[in-house]
DNA sequence: ATACGAAAAATGTGATCACATTATTTTTGT
DNA sequence: ACAAAAATAATGTGATCACATTTTTCGTAT
């Protein structure tokens, strides 16, 4: 088997990122990163070049790395490439899903309401992105699915901080419809929970924040 | 003024794969590129780096790094990316053309069409993507025009192949459709220019070369 | 001739170093 | 006390080296 410090170091700045354990407009240090991490600079730079690439990370033109910040046009465009791909990533796994996922799924929901009762911002944040993709990954897709990938990594370290202001407690999703659709086999009904999730979940709440 | 390697070889290594020149399946390799631009290992890891995360390249288990192989599946995938993506992108574009575009557009074709008459495949693939750019670079995104660059560094070296195959005199768009449009301010018929062409130019032509 | 195995070459990875540029701190002058 | 300037520290970049793994080449046996 086959593995490189580079994967690891690139898999745990993801899932910080995912997690919202890092902020926006935080600038990134290869070699601070390369000590909290108890590797050389090197791998470090290689994932850090790859996360750039997928606009993760920002190049500013100094050279310096950061998380790039939210405007109010970047949040549409998210927003609006969610909508697009999200419910069509839903459709490709449509075909894939059974009871044993649906029960996966409500699960993995069960912990999300776990999570927002405790205010545990980090954990809700890694079972709902749990929640979606362990969905749209029995898609056959790859090229959609890098894309969405790509698309979460770029909101993610910014919804932390609209969870930070508005609080956990006013946050609604569709899960439910998505798993009770699932089990119905009613594929329009599992997009329009998809679509639901995003527009009124992420859209609105992040539209609350932006507007400051 | 910030310059380095790592950028230039990037550019150089997008441009190739962009116009063709480089095979899907092919390595490639670190010391051979790197002795190929007259450049040490390291900014060639960092370009290979980031084209991977844009799946551009492919990494293989072994790490040995190549042009990913087109695929039935893959290919339908990415023709529906551009579908949905495009004619939104066109869209954004839209508002911010005017006679001029419309006259660099043209200049732009004009370079197409003197390409397919001399059968000079590269060039082609070169003014199409720039009159495609030129367009949808009017558009003020920082999400959905990555996004979409990321598209046709995955499948240009495919078609690159499928010219080879069926030759540049069956080559069809829809461009003329949509400088027209432009022109005529009519956002409708840019959108379906737009999808047409894909449709048309793309679609039918790699179906066909896939099918065997 | 062909298949197998050993030797040789090539490859990606990680570490370290040197350097130019940028950021930060300290010193100095008024 | 405050601003300007000098010194110091920190940063990203590129090169080179060592090394394990993989690929290729070449020799040998059947």
């Amino acid at each position: 088997m086959r593995s490189n410090l580079r994967d690891k170091v690139e898999d745990s700045v993801r899932e910080a990122l995912l997690t919202g354990h890092f902020i926006p407009g935080k600038p990134i240090t290869l070699r601070g990163l390369a000590e909290e991490l108890g590797v050389s600079p090197m791998p470090v730079r290689e994932a850090l070049r790859s996360l750039t690439a997928a606009r993760a990370l920002e190049l500013l033109p100094n050279g310096r790395i950061r998380i790039p910040e939210m405007t109010t046009a970047r949040f549409e465009e998210i927003l609006a490439a969610r909508l697009m791909m999200e419910p069509a990533l839903a459709e490709m796994a449509f075909p894939h899903t059974h009871e044993k996922i649906a029960a996966k799924l409500e699960a993995i929901d069960n912990r999300i309401d776990d999570s927002l009762q405790d205010g545990d911002v980090s954990a809700y944040m890694r079972f709902n992105r749990s929640f979606h993709f362990t969905l749209y990954e029995l898609a056959p897709s790859t090229v959609f699915l890098p894309l969405v990938e790509t698309i979460w990594l770029q909101f993610a370290p910014f919804m932390r901080t609209v969870y930070g202001r508005v609080g956990t407690s006013f946050l609604i999703d569709m899960h439910k419809e998505a798993i009770s659709a699932i089990r119905r086999r009613d594929l329009r009904a599992l997009k329009d929970a998809i679509n639901g999730d995003i527009h009124d979940g992420m859209g609105i709440l992040g539209r609350s924040v932006m507007a400051d």
